[in-house]
DNA sequence: GATACTTTAATAAGTTGCTGATACAGTTCC
DNA sequence: GGAACTGTATCAGCAACTTATTAAAGTATC
């Protein structure tokens, strides 16, 4: 067996093959009668559930006012429930609803049932070499966004 | 040394991972004075200009009549052009300015400079590991486009 | 414990970017 | 050379955003 050099990781490859996959991925899409930034609410408070107002508005990329119209119409469609924090009489807590989790939960299998018929035309060192890769990405999210709450805070 | 099971590749995994990687990359935005569609068709020609308004309608999520206004608006900016289609007088072919090809390339030059620190913070073997990823990921990215296109057809 | 300042969310008015329907010019087919 | 089709533009309407303002609750100072 020959010995394989260990290539180094070139960012701008990983910046274009990033933008490559997501070009792909972002058009996997399920219904959507949500918009963009709507859907994107939804998919965070999924994970962080409950949350205030002015923390969605420091994760999502738009206004305060928007969050607050988007979560009016995500109350509306019974995604999300808007209850008093009784820490703080001037906060309102954000809670996802069973229905808003089940929302994320068919959109994410819809999407995994689309990448899976595709993994399987890949080559097993293929596939392993993306399995390898995972924890390194998770990692890099992770400290990417530490990085921005650090932002957020100035 | 002990030997290192190659781990299978989960799609759902890979998912779960990808969406979280993405909730990182696509708040690493920098300027934008654009729309997400605006950029995405700007993003689109910097690959495979010139296009017809025909073409982008069927690679990006909207109808033909917002294509055109997204052209309309880009040409006002000096982003990119139309020119005839010298094979078919009822066609138009839009093509990327020096001006509409910097803005990507801006952008671009943006985003590799923010990944790359966070990069550097990761260890060795996690860098390797995406390395080892890249070309995999390269695939699927064409292996999936090839796929819409066939269902663009229908 | 009254006064001024800050923080959190909601509201109002205006703008932008999309959709759907329609029009029109150029092409194809017989 | 007329009918049917294709590719793009235009128009009216609507949804989702922005900025600016307001209301209400909390905090600090004295």
């Amino acid at each position: 067996m020959t010995e394989k050099r260990t290539p180094d990781l070139d960012p701008g490859e990983m910046a274009a093959v990033v933008e490559e996959f997501n070009g792909f991925y972002i058009r996997l899409p399920s219904i959507q009668r949500h918009s963009f930034t709507t859907l994107s609410v939804l998919h965070t408070l999924a994970r962080r559930s409950p949350m205030r107002l002015g923390e969605l508005t420091a994760t999502e990329q738009v206004t305060q006012s928007a969050i607050t119209q988007v979560v009016t119409r995500l109350e509306n469609d019974g995604l999300v429930e808007r209850r008093p924090d009784p820490r703080d009489g001037r906060a309102v807590l954000v809670h996802i609803t069973p229905a808003g989790a089940e929302v994320v939960a068919a959109r994410y299998a819809d999407r995994v049932a689309r990448l899976a018929p595709i993994l399987q035309r890949l080559s097993a060192e293929e596939r392993s070499a993306i399995a390898a890769a995972l924890p390194a990405l998770r990692r890099i999210a992770e400290l990417g966004e530490s990085q921005n709450e650090q932002r957020g805070r100035a």
